[in-house]
DNA sequence: AGTCACCTGATT
DNA sequence: AATCAGGTGACT
């Protein structure tokens, strides 16, 4: 599922259906979730207590529990986090269980197991800009891109500049703004680079509406993905090449 | 910047 | 059987 829109998405499902609820028990179904923190710490910890608020930063989900506890947690590649009328309903990815004194629960689904719960201790580390705030002006862009040499494609995946951004949306953004993926964002023209910085904003932006109409796997590409296929734009043959151990698709003709 | 590790499931 | 997957952290 998850790169900013849907995990934002995510957050307000949470907000509408678990505002305020109370956490009676907590069952960890899958101990490597939480590692490596114990799977018991957080099930004491969030029992008892009761839903405050629910944050977002970068892909990261904060929920703010009374007493001052805050949840944590990454869906990372395959995760979900959502509300079902019966804490009896879970299915085999369940990966936890948060269970409401009125029998509802907020339950942890990931198939494959790598998201990461915990509580606690915060974790963000060098977080970077939040691409939706206001604070994510063309000059904050452009002060962190002027001066880095890397491919702009691995600056975009960088958490530490820009939060929230993944392998579709830096694609997405990149074919929007018709820049290379290979080139070093210090070395693309400022005038490219607000051009980049107004893409990121328009597809991350596009993408929020769409996810939470449409809970699941159901995301926009114009790129990614398109591997052989006819570029939207200039109908020459999509490729996929290698960059940082990941797929990135672009078009080799209106990308340059 | 590349490679592996963490995991499972879908597809070739 | 092999490769790929919307992520990231620890290595080299």
């Amino acid at each position: 599922m998850p790169e900013l829109p849907e995990v934002e998405a995510v957050c307000r499902r949470l907000r509408r259906d678990a505002l305020h609820a109370e956490i009676a028990v907590v069952k960890i179904l899958r101990p490597s979730v939480t590692r490596p923190q114990p799977p018991r710490t957080i099930e004491k910890r969030a029992a008892g207590r009761t839903i405050d608020a629910i944050r977002r930063r970068g892909k990261n989900i904060l929920i703010d529990l009374s007493g001052g506890e805050v949840l944590h947690i990454h869906l990372r590649m395959t995760g979900n986090l959502l509300v079902i009328p019966d804490a009896r309903f879970r299915s085999a990815s369940t990966r936890a269980v948060f269970e409401f004194s009125d029998g509802r629960a907020l339950v942890f689904e990931d198939p494959r197991a790598l998201g990461k719960l915990w509580i606690g201790e915060d974790r963000l580390g060098e977080i970077g800009l939040e691409p939706l705030d206001a604070s994510f002006t063309p000059e904050a862009f452009e002060n962190l891109a002027q001066r880095s040499r890397q491919p702009v494609k691995l600056f975009l995946l960088d958490q530490r500049h820009v939060a929230g951004i993944g392998n579709i949306y830096a694609a997405e953004a990149l074919w929007r703004a018709k820049i290379d993926p290979r080139k070093p964002i210090g070395a693309i023209s400022k005038t490219r680079r607000a051009r980049l910085h107004a893409a990121i904003v328009e597809v991350l932006k596009s993408a929020v509406g769409e996810s939470y109409n449409a809970p699941g796997d159901n995301f926009p590409s114009d790129v990614y993905g398109r591997e052989g296929e006819p570029c939207h734009r200039c109908r020459t043959v999509i490729r996929r090449i290698p960059q940082g151990g990941r797929s990135t698709y672009f078009c080799p003709f209106c990308q340059r």
